[in-house]
DNA sequence: ACAAGTACTTACCCCAAAGTATGTATCATG
DNA sequence: CATGATACATACTTTGGGGTAAGTACTTGT
């Protein structure tokens, strides 16, 4: 503790909590909004800078461009550009980012039993549950 | 696509998120710093309010309580007030917090491996598992 | 009477992420 | 020669998460 407070503390708590805790780790690279969406998208096959614009209408390009370029930088995604006439680059996952499937997918099954309540009332058997709303 | 601009686009865009990303859902509870970090220390067991403020020093009174109070609202954590003298309260995980450790084992599984450089040029080799969800 | 401990609450600030808008380079086509 | 398509880049603004600091309510110990 103690914090001396010398700058930028939220920075300085970002390594702490990425040194000790790898869901930290692993939230640094896949935690943006739009981050495991276009995650999402290239694990279903390699697609071009406009397929994605297209398979994400809701992002804009400054978005895309610099989450791709981020997931890049994290070893995520692999970027082939060919130097034709009008550009053409191909976006792809990498070992690593195929690594992580099993963590989206631990990730979608929470998230579907929870949606559909299937955590609620089961075995915390003595739970009042008093929520406020 | 047009994107009005009605008023905080931001927010529209976390429920469309949300709504057609399962992982998304899953960062919007456990997305924050401190909260994988509180929900580690709960999954090892109960503990008291001012046990959690020792067992993770560099977090605030502030942002430990709020985020408590979020984990709480989304039915991940439970609290009990025991109305004794000196305050006594107690924090754990429901079944839906529980639940979420499998969640937190592949990413902590992913997060060794790419610390410890296993994707770098190794490759899963034959990885097809396209999951679609 | 006052400090100390517990479990918060609240007001205020800062910064970085997310969003808006516009510009760039290249060539093809009308 | 202006428009459109592709794949970006960049200046500027907003927003909200996280941080700092201080206060509250209650009681026990000295």
């Amino acid at each position: 503790m103690a914090a001396v407070k010398e700058q930028s503390t939220i920075q300085a708590n970002k390594r702490i909590a990425q040194a000790e805790c790898p869901v930290t780790y692993v939230m640094e690279k896949i935690g943006g909004y739009w981050k495991p969406i276009i995650l999402y998208h290239l694990a279903a096959g390699d697609k071009r800078y406009s397929e994605l614009k297209k398979a994400i209408p809701a992002i804009t390009e400054k978005m895309l461009i610099q989450h791709l370029k981020q997931l890049e930088q994290d070893n995520l995604v692999i970027r082939e550009a060919r130097p034709v006439v009008p550009p053409y680059v191909t976006y792809r996952l990498t070992a690593a980012g195929h690594g992580l499937q099993p963590v989206i997918r631990a990730m979608a099954e929470w998230a579907f039993k929870d949606i559909k309540g299937s955590f609620k009332e089961k075995a915390t058997r003595k739970s009042k549950a008093a929520i406020a709303a």
